[in-house]
DNA sequence: TATGAATGAGTGTTCATTCAT
DNA sequence: AATGAATGAACACTCATTCAT
């Protein structure tokens, strides 16, 4: 995967880098840098703590050019935010050809959304609750994206259920909601690395076996 | 519990109230709102969001008064984060006269701990990952009492095995992992109140039914 | 007069001193030192080119304490426009014993207005056309004079074609604008004092007689 | 008049097109359009207002073009002003054969110039006291054309009194300035259109009175 | 003890100017 | 000759912190 997770092509929707020439690739070179950087301050800093003074030195690049790419700290916020979530949800969706039954579904999903945090410089932590953000400002996009993804688990659990895989009974909204959560807080940490609790793999087992308990058969 | 949480005696370890004549309850008084405005402001605010000057205001002081009591924001934001948490703590603590099984104590405390983040102007949303708090600062109290709180579940667990009660071959580090987890997040959200998705009834149930399905024997 | 031509008590409207102390005489003062240079720099260097900087070195205050009075730069200038117009304006009313005919008023008022100029580090520069001030931001306030001014002088126009002192034929109107026009330019200029013409007192002289040719009967 | 309102030959004083091939009429074109894009945003914004990148855009040219015919904004900002005075000036020039005595030249000047302001996208606004023009940068020539203009003022008046057409006691000097000034006020006037007071002919009407009452013998 | 006026370093942002292409 | 990406100094404004009273 490299250094950079940039959504295949064009960098980030939103931003124009115009021109055509030989400049074009430097100039999207130093967008991508700045990008990467800013990920990487969000990610350690908080919305607020985070200075475009500093991104933009992590980049490599002067304080005035993020303003020729991003209209400003918010836009460069929302359009990273916008890239990460993209990235990430991509890693979670099932591989079609391994992934049959419900239950490997959202195992792979979980496993899956650990591995990419592992190796991303990345905010899903911002997917949490960093009151930092003021997330009213860009709330839109998140809160899509998390309603995205509780219903992607929804739907794994209901189809568990037709399949007589798992238990009638449950309580999708809310087992749902659960699966997300540990989903979200184990990638999370993951990259975090805090001291606090490093994430091992023994960790991981145990939340899969913890979801296979909490839904299948008796 | 009434309108301050404050822990019982001193008001606060690491603050010199001094003095000793009759206007030590007054200047006490004092010391005790600044710590609850600073609660309600860190908690709605974050850190970065939360400025001296509004937490001054809030309580009803000076601005300067702040730093006869504090050498700094970051020392009020310690002071405040180390009194929750042992607020919080103690919330936990299951009792002993009505609890009497491991699994009782597990699901009581789960739903103290929502319980109590829904009455009290707090911030355990500053227990999860407020990237705002730079935790760095701090970690050092954070961190403790984390690990204290995983041991605790871990010793219900423990206590659980050992009764026969639950399964034997459990991760028990890893589940107390797991379990701490949910209940710190659903509890932050129950305070914080996200539209992101509200934590109801329902989803506390199903929480507890999950630990529920973890541990017990089969 | 002196060295500062403030309206006499409160020093300026919209703005809360507060406090009752000894200390409040020094923040009056610096208020006061404040709006002071704020008149000399907007006057010299137009709204855009007066930074908030060098109005607060020339007060000899912070950078900062600014704000203390102000929301900020617009809010600034709005007062000392304000301030600076109401001292004007009041220069410009006749002396109720000594100027009599309507044409001993229209001529004190050019006088009087001229001699506030000079001895007053003003603004008036800015009742005329500073495009600089982008003036939709404060226009009310301006307009609202301007109109005031021009009322007035039409008044005396009035009074003087009742009294059969002037005219009967006079575009009041057109004069009155025509007249406020020149007390405006020269007294800006006056104190501009720009290389350009220096207004000296033949010139003012001249446009005295010229608005006299312009009313007076043949 | 069409649309630009060069000055006849080499675009502009201080300015080296330079090269001599097929390309050269290229150049010069574009150097037209950022002097005329120029005029125009200096006029609509001011000097400080105006952007070079703004500047550039309605020009149709890059924005580092500028700076291969301009050391910079102000000497910019000073050809610009050039020119404009230089075409207002022309503008002045009286008729010779149909403007014979010295009142026809005055009433004449007077009126053209308002109609010239009316119809040129322009900044004679400049020429008044736009403060934000930093003037001392640029003094040099606006103040020579302001003594020409003076001066030619003078002239017609002198003519006058000469051919005892007007007044022998006349103080030439501050009359040459007062009218220069009722000149430029209502010209720019004219021009910003602005809604504190429009001109209309009846204004313009009673000032060409004014002058006549002003000069006229009894 | 308590105040809040005052400070100034630091923030996000703009824009004249340069320079590799 | 012409571009426009890149720079960085300068701006308005905020806020933790100090200190005379």
């Amino acid at each position: 995967m490299g250094g950079s997770e940039s959504s295949g092509a064009g960098v980030a929707a939103g931003v124009e880098p115009a021109g055509a020439g030989v400049r074009r690739a430097e100039s999207e070179r130093r967008l991508r840098s700045i990008l990467d950087a800013a990920r990487v301050c969000f990610g350690r800093d908080g919305y607020a703590g985070a200075t475009v003074a500093r991104i933009a030195r992590e980049a490599g690049v002067s304080n005035g050019l993020l303003y020729q790419f991003f209209r400003n700290k918010d836009h460069l916020f929302e359009v990273v935010l916008d890239e990460v979530i993209r990235d990430w949800v991509r890693a979670l969706v099932p591989r079609a050809d391994r992934e049959t039954s419900a239950a490997a579904k959202l195992e792979g999903m979980l496993r899956r959304s650990v591995e990419f945090c592992r190796t991303t410089p990345l905010l899903p932590a911002l997917l949490s609750r960093d009151r930092a953000l003021q997330l009213q400002r860009i709330a839109g996009s998140v809160e899509e994206r998390a309603v995205a993804h509780r219903e992607l688990v929804a739907s794994f659990l209901r189809e568990g259920i037709a399949a007589g895989e798992f238990r009638a009974d449950l309580d999708v909204r809310s087992l749902a909601d659960a699966i997300c959560l540990l989903q979200s807080e184990y990638s999370t940490r993951t990259y975090t690395d805090s001291p606090r609790s490093p994430v091992d793999q023994a960790m991981v087992d145990a939340v899969v076996r913890m979801i296979h308990d909490a839904v299948r058969v008796r």
